[in-house]
DNA sequence: CCTTTCACTTAACACTGTTAAGTATACTTC
DNA sequence: GAAGTATACTTAACAGTGTTAAGTGAAAGG
């Protein structure tokens, strides 16, 4: 009776264990130098057991960026709701998406630089854009607000939008790939990009 | 006597030949998509030979990023010298940049976006940032034209500069790497983030 | 002509992601 | 309770990777 379901909450329960050491090996030491049979040896399993519960290292990351995906949307949801000025609460949520970035390095590394795009494999594709699309979503509800309330010039929410996440993501690339270089204080710099970007739209 | 030379120049043209194919195998399908066995195929050698030629494959791939960027280094300067207005020197310079880099979509994938850092290797971070140092050093002087012509609020050259690389190399980056997400018009885009950058910045 | 140097190759190492085949164990059915 | 089957996992292997140590053959120098 219960058995099967008793079964199903194990082979579910070794699914996460997976996922957590994936995740804490991916973020630790990036996914390209992190290899299946090292995940493996951490849950003391034989490496072709990782593939019984996901199709490919590929799908291992995108479960794990799924994850990690929902807590950034969740957290800039929070973020522009409690904030009353539209203009604000973008700000706010720029930040946000920057801090996180810079917080959880190789996860953005994974997710938005790197992510090794399969040849020829559309489906998986889609899979990425509806990942992401949350996060997105909620810059574009909080650009639309701004828009609303006439605070921009620019009216074309799409465009807007789009701009603001590549302001956002060119410095938290560029954070995350060239440590080395000879930045200006982190934080104003990020400040610089979200400041600039406002009040160019500003009506 | 000559015979020295002669071998000098032989291995001069082989070095040569080794690069040319790395770079088509390269800008065509993707730094980590080609091997080393493939390379040496190409130009009809072992692949131990390259080795001769190159420490590694990183090395191989650095040289070609330099000779790129002094393509790119060199076309931002023609067009930044033959503006009069600094404002529209800086518009022409960045929107070269971008261009640049959605024509060279893999070169400017191993050198801004993915370039593999080897683990412990600052030598080679310098080398990097020498490598790249010329653009932005371009960049850099357009910025301060600017500033000098008092067009600016912001007077923090290396700030604007790095807000400015990073406004270009976030939307040049995105749209290289994200070819399917639903983007407005990629040229609209590309003069929006050039223009709102600026109207923020104005004084 | 002999020796040394040089350019290059062969063979191998230690890895990688991934799959086909094999092996116990647990569960179901008689 | 015994026989058969499905399930969960492992072993062995394939085809590939970057890279190195050792070996080869020809050209250059004395």
């Amino acid at each position: 009776m219960g058995t099967q379901q008793r079964r199903a909450r194990e082979k579910e329960a070794l699914r996460q264990d997976i996922l957590d050491a994936a995740r804490e090996l991916f973020v630790k030491e990036g996914y390209e130098n992190v290899s299946m049979r090292r995940v493996a040896e951490k849950i003391e399993y034989s490496p072709t057991t990782i593939y019984l519960y996901f199709e490919d290292k590929a799908s291992l990351l995108y479960a794990i960026c799924e994850e990690t995906f929902a807590k950034l949307a969740k957290r800039m949801e929070a973020i522009t709701r409690d904030s009353q000025d539209p203009i604000e609460a973008l700000r706010a949520g720029c930040r946000a998406y920057v801090d996180f970035g810079l917080k959880n390095p190789n996860h953005y590394k994974v997710t938005f630089i790197n992510h090794p795009q399969h040849p020829r494999d559309d489906q998986r594709h889609l899979k990425e854009a509806s990942m992401g699309m949350k996060a997105y979503g909620n810059l574009r509800a909080a650009v639309e607000a701004c828009i609303r309330a006439k605070k921009f010039r620019q009216t074309n929410v799409e465009a807007v939008t789009q701009l603001i996440w590549a302001g956002e993501h060119g410095i938290t690339s560029l954070l995350i790939t060239m440590p080395n270089f000879p930045w200006v204080k982190k934080s104003e710099l990020i400040d610089l990009m979200i400041s600039t970007l406002i009040d160019g739209l500003r009506a």
